[in-house]
RNA sequence: GGGGGGUUAGCUCAGCGGUAGAGCGCCUGCUUUACACGCAGGAUGUCGCAGGUUCGAAACCUGCACCCCCCACCA
């Protein structure tokens, strides 16, 4: 089935096919989503059914997406965590929520320009070529396709997000938010700027925060060197695992109480190569007197330690690696070489001056570019900062006191640990394609921070002012995106109204970059934490390999839709959704959703056969239900109940297998298999007919509301069918269990049936019975549950034609039969006369468990200690067990005796 | 260095104090008029290892082993 060509539509809601009363209400014989997913978005969408109804200030659920970077498209870990969020917005829709999902997307700073300066560099072009201007021109024009591409993607997915609200965090409103917040956080004194080493990619050429960089263990080595100390003949060995830096050592440091070292006290030591004068400094708070030679060299430059001892003690900053990562004029014959070069040829130098000692095996860990893998240099240089520290206590205490709350719960720990450990935000980037930070800097060098351009200096009036050339870090608009679209700082209907959001859902891998931010952020602004509950999913790994853009196997949902449908890409992703670290997308899950849709559509043409025209109860009430009747409706109640609370508790996968269950095998395998003998007429009257058909509606129309927020395309396509109605099952209230249709003593009854119906066919399986052979069964009315024993008699046709049996006899069985028992009923089964006799093997293993079982439970209950401490209802529990087991032994053993 | 998670059927994973589960795969039958993307039946687990708590442990506690993440300014 090609998906490449979806049928083409006239615009418009209305649009659905037009064919006469006769045949609107069958189904294609062949399942082909392709027929009608896009045509039912259309509809949806055009009938404003994604957008909040009811009046404001009714119960609402609201939801804001996690905006997808306009990098190029989403990928199928995307697609799951939006897919969740469908099925939340769909279920609550139903439940009659006033329900709003706002979409969106980011401009993703760093990483959209990079992938612009790639595209631009296939044609040979460089982003400084161009110019700032041209540039930000080239990557608005990748946006617009990146954001087209994404929403279409997010379409055919079925995503009910409001699009009349679609937002991107570069929107001159998103934008005004941004500066606002920059100037409040600024005159509040939590934003400052200053002269940092800070984590500097080479390679992207900008300042990145310490989330940006990716930390890994490599094997790498420790030299250890020899300083000519003044006065000190045998000189310092101080150990790096950077050699390279030591052009820019300012002094060597030593702890003020380490005997070993206090030979070095207030001496001046000579730098190699190099021979400027390092004086010896004492601080006991770089300096562990437990590591190495106990004498550190500082390179207040190129090491954050090495700055604060430098900041201390007042010492030079000399910086010979540059912003490129190659050595500067101040590295001397150097200059020019890239830092690892130069490593290696000042490590030549120092073997051959004889002042390299050693070289030992080290493993640390190195830092590298989270975007392009460069190795991170510390670089010296002038950054904006955010001072976190008084904006995570409140986001900590709101976790605290439950006002978000994360599920899984194990991730409150990890947020705690991250926010009790905060470190300031090195915010500003040295980029083209972002918010312009709003700090101008005028002739006389004074700073104005301003959320609308200034036209003269705050402090001298000058109005000659530069705009800072830095752009923010992308999470910064970021962090305001719950409220910033709804208008924030401006106080809006909109900010009112859906502002504090409810559930937030995301992967684990942003906690820190974008969850925690929002909740600082949304109570520092807001005074409320921007949502009560955060939803964090697993990351999409595909069948077994970790799935990253680097690796090249990031595969698009549409491929994935194409193949299977959207409701079964979403079906999967529903029943993948544990809740361990990471979630694995197999072939194999996809191909079971797709049988599973497969297996409805096929069900649903049954059923639409069946009542075709036909009168059908409307109610159930005062009329005689049978027991299949009774036991089907009590199924559905109760997976109704079980899918709305695993739905609340945010258990996708159970939902998806809650439905699974009931619909395969109960609805099909069970309850329509009993009804044919009553709608081919061979059973039943008319009544019957029409009571079966009432619940067969009932069923059908149930399940298929249950399962729209998970399957909403198949489900909405049925439901035209079933109904007549057009495009309503998205709005129709979703069923939440009715505990009238609950009915212990069905299920037991039809338990019971089914039980025997299983016992038979196994019995002719077993004995390799072809269908058409008869096969006699006896039913012991004394044995069993006297109400199920009882209904048995009333189904005993159904029975008949379930186990298709020859004879069903309700009296002892003779003793040539082989016996058995079935949730406690004791029964017989017999062959015809010369047919294959019982399989010994298959009796003896069974017995054999049976005898282990009734060992093990005789031994429990002849233990006092289990009879005085287990509760009643266990004790109880376990003798039944055993009685049965025994019955069941006596039984199986009769034959095998013979 | 600190923190978190995992180890259950061939595979991917639920279960988290009272009889070991699902999906897929596997084996055996099947023109049972909705469905072979199907129907029916079946096999398969010292629940990582060792102790402990308990009448009772896959589940709780303590070690151990192996895997995977995250955080971290020790030269």
């Amino acid at each position: 089935m090609s998906r490449d060509n979806p049928q083409p539509l006239p615009g418009g809601g209305e649009s659905v096919e037009t064919v006469a009363d006769e045949s609107s209400a069958r189904l294609d014989k062949t399942f082909d989503p392709a027929h009608f997913e896009e045509r039912w978005y259309r509809t949806w969408e055009s009938e404003g059914r994604f957008q909040p109804v009811g009046p404001p200030g009714s119960p609402r659920f609201v939801m804001v997406i996690p905006p997808p970077n306009v990098t190029g498209r989403l990928h199928i870990g995307h697609a799951f965590g939006r897919t969740l969020e469908d099925i939340l917005a769909r279920w609550k829709r139903m439940l009659g929520y006033r329900v709003l999902w706002v979409p969106g997307t980011d401009h993703a700073g760093i990483a959209t320009q990079m992938v612009v300066e790639k595209e631009l560099a296939k044609q040979g072009i460089d982003r400084h070529e161009l110019g700032r201007q041209k540039f930000i021109e080239r990557v608005w024009a990748w946006k617009r396709d990146a954001k087209d591409n994404i929403q279409s993607q997010i379409r055919r997915l079925g995503c009910s997000l409001d699009w009349t609200r679609e937002r991107f965090t570069l929107d001159p409103d998103l934008s005004a938010a941004v500066r606002h917040a920059f100037v409040r956080l600024y005159e509040e004194g939590l934003i400052y700027r200053g002269r940092y080493v800070v984590n500097w990619c080479p390679r992207c050429e900008t300042a990145v925060s310490d989330l940006e960089v990716v930390h890994k263990e490599v094997d790498g080595w420790l030299y250890r060197i020899r300083y000519d100390v003044v006065g000190v003949p045998s000189g310092a060995v101080v150990a790096t695992t950077r050699p390279e830096t030591m052009l820019g050592d300012t002094a060597l440091a030593i702890h003020p109480e380490d005997p070993r070292t206090a030979k070095f006290r207030g001496k001046t030591a000579i730098l190699p190569i190099v021979g400027r004068e390092l004086p010896v400094i004492e601080d006991g708070i770089l300096v562990d007197r437990e590591f190495g030679t106990g004498i550190v060299k500082v390179t207040p430059a190129h090491d954050a330690n090495d700055f604060a001892v430098g900041e201390r003690h007042g010492l030079p900053q000399v910086v010979v690696i540059g912003p490129d990562g190659k050595m500067t004029a101040e590295a001397g014959e150097y200059a020019g070489l890239d830092r690892f070069e130069a490593r290696k040829e000042i490590v030549k130098r120092l073997e051959k001056e004889n002042r390299l000692l050693g070289t030992d095996p080290h493993d640390y860990s190195l830092g590298r570019c989270q975007r392009c893998d460069t190795v991170i240099e510390p670089y010296l240089s002038t950054q904006w900062f955010v001072k976190v520290g008084p904006l995570a206590e409140p986001a900590i205490r709101a976790v605290e006191m439950g006002e978000v709350r994360f599920v899984p719960e194990v991730w409150t720990k990890t947020y705690f640990e991250w926010m009790r450990n905060i470190h300031d935000w090195c915010i500003s980037r040295q980029l083209w394609w972002g918010h312009r930070i709003p700090a101008f800097t005028c002739a006389n060098g004074h700073l104005t921070v301003s959320e609308g351009d200034p036209s003269a200096c705050s402090t001298c009036g000058s109005p000659e002012l530069e705009q800072d050339p830095d752009v923010l870090d992308t999470w910064f608009s970021s962090q305001l995106w719950p409220f910033s679209v709804f208008g924030w700082p401006k106080d809006t209907e909109d900010l009112r109204e859906f502002y504090p959001t409810d559930v937030l859902v995301t992967a684990y891998d942003i906690l820190f970059f974008w969850v925690a931010r929002m909740i600082m952020a949304g109570i520092h602004f807001t005074g409320s934490a921007p949502f009560s509950t955060v939803h964090i999913h697993g990351l999409m790994r595909l069948a077994g390999e970790k799935m990253s853009k680097t690796r090249g196997n990031v595969i698009d949902p549409l491929v994935a839709i194409s193949e299977f449908g959207a409701d079964a890409l979403r079906f999967t992703y529903a029943s993948s959704a544990t809740s361990g670290t990471t979630v694995t997308l197999e072939r194999e899950r996809l191909s079971g959703s797709r049988n599973f849709a497969t297996k409805l559509w096929n069900a649903a043409r049954f059923t639409l056969a069946q009542l075709e025209g036909k009168p059908r109860a409307e109610t159930f009430e005062g009329i005689s239900l049978s027991m299949p009747d009774r036991w089907i409706l009590s199924r559905l109640s109760r997976t109704a109940a079980d899918v709305n609370r695993h739905l609340a508790a945010f258990r996708f996968d159970e939902a998806a297998a809650s439905l699974y269950g009931f619909l395969w095998h109960e609805l099909c395998d069970g309850y329509l298999e009993m009804t044919k003998p009553v709608l081919s007429g061979r059973e039943g009257d008319e009544r019957a007919r029409e009571t079966v058909r009432g619940v067969l509606y009932r069923s059908l129309a149930d399940s298929l509301a249950l399962l729209h927020p998970l399957m909403p395309f198949l489900t909405e396509e049925i439901w035209e069918k079933l109904t007549h109605r057009s495009g309503t099952l998205v709005v129709s209230p979703y069923p939440t269990g009715d505990p009238a249709l609950e009915d212990l003593q069905a299920e037991v009854a039809i338990e019971t049936l089914r039980g025997l119906v299983t016992r038979v066919r196994n019995f002719r399986s077993e004995r390799r019975v072809p269908p058409t052979e008869p096969v006699r069964m006896w039913i012991d009315p004394q044995t069993g549950d006297p109400v199920a024993s009882d209904a048995l008699r009333r189904l005993e046709p159904l029975l008949r034609h379930l186990a298709r049996l020859s004879d069903l006899t309700f009296g002892p069985p003779p003793a040539e039969a082989q016996r058995d028992v079935v949730s406690g009923v004791a029964v017989g089964l017999t062959l015809p006369p010369g047919a294959a006799g019982t399989d010994r093997t298959r009796v003896e293993k069974t017995l054999a468990q049976l005898e282990r079982e009734v060992g093990e439970l005789t031994a429990k209950l002849r233990n006092p200690a289990f009879l005085d401490k287990a509760p009643a209802d266990v004790v109880e529990k376990t003798r039944r067990r055993l009685g049965e087991l025994q019955e069941r032994r006596a039984a199986l053993g009769s034959i095998a005796s013979e």
